[in-house]
DNA sequence: GTACATTAAATGTACATACATATATTCGCA
DNA sequence: TGCGAATATATGTATGTACATTTAATGTAC
């Protein structure tokens, strides 16, 4: 087996902690090159397909540029340009919102529907990636780890 | 304490694993946050940041573009044009390699050196990032299920 | 109600990424 | 030796990211 040690090419590390903050860069990174794969024969870039995903979990509901921004992975990507492909291509609709005409209510198409469940079959699950190799408690374990390191204070 | 329900605020995860992966991505692009604040004042990007600290790992060995390329953390990202923008700016040298013309040796110059090490005093290392919530034994067991995800058949 | 600050989204620019292609050099083999 | 395949790097193009600025709508103080 691999260890990130030899993924790299580095066979020192100054402490452990730095060998686990390039491992969770890596395996990132890795997790991203899996999906691109899946994704490459569809003409859709990763933040598209996120962007479809997130609304998609809205069941129909509607949500402004904003409320995506905040739900996407790379905080500053920017979700207007990423919209705009999504648009022109039909998979989402954009419309001004009534209430506060700032605003931009984004929504999945129909056609964003059916793109997404075509892709549901040929992009991997984590699950299908993670769980022979980790246990489901393992996997709790971990995220709690997760948790607590993104809240030093 | 924020979990990475509320931090991305999706309330529902299909399971544990899938929870695990954005946790994984969502921590990734953390750390990047972390490095480029720290970076911002110094006119460096993240990448150029990342080739100077491969090449000073080198010890003043040369490495080539390929071998820049393989001990990055984005295997496609373009290692010439980042190589470009450090060389105009005199921090590290290339030179046709004698032994087979084709490659660039590519190494740190003094002054690259010397930028590093006013970095490093800004730049914060992972171990000051998780020391304090993660014991050492902690980022062992981590380590190791890290690079057990990625070597899934 | 007008003026000024605030907010939401879009736009501009430089750099980076993803991927295809081009160019130069070396290798393998008839 | 010569010729095509393979290799190392560079370049071209579309998309994405980071960050500053612009534009339009709203909120708020006077």
């Amino acid at each position: 087996m691999k260890s990130i040690g030899e993924e790299i090419q580095q066979s020192e590390f100054s402490d452990v902690y730095q060998k686990l903050g390039i491992n969770i860069l890596f395996t990132a990174a890795w997790f991203g090159e899996l999906n691109r794969i899946a994704l490459k024969d569809y003409d859709i870039s990763l933040p598209q397909y996120n962007v479809l995903r997130i609304l998609r979990g809205q069941k129909g509901q509607a949500i402004t540029v904003a409320g995506l921004c905040e739900r996407m992975i790379d905080k500053s990507s920017n979700a207007s340009r990423i919209v705009d492909k999504l648009e022109t291509r039909k998979l989402v609709s954009r419309r001004v919102c009534d209430k506060d005409r700032r605003q931009v209510d984004v929504v999945i198409t129909e056609r964003g529907t059916a793109l997404l469940e075509e892709l549901d079959e040929k992009v991997p699950t984590f699950k299908t990636i993670m769980s022979k190799q980790l246990s489901n408690k393992d996997a709790e374990t971990l995220n709690f780890a997760l948790d607590q390191i993104r809240n030093q204070k």
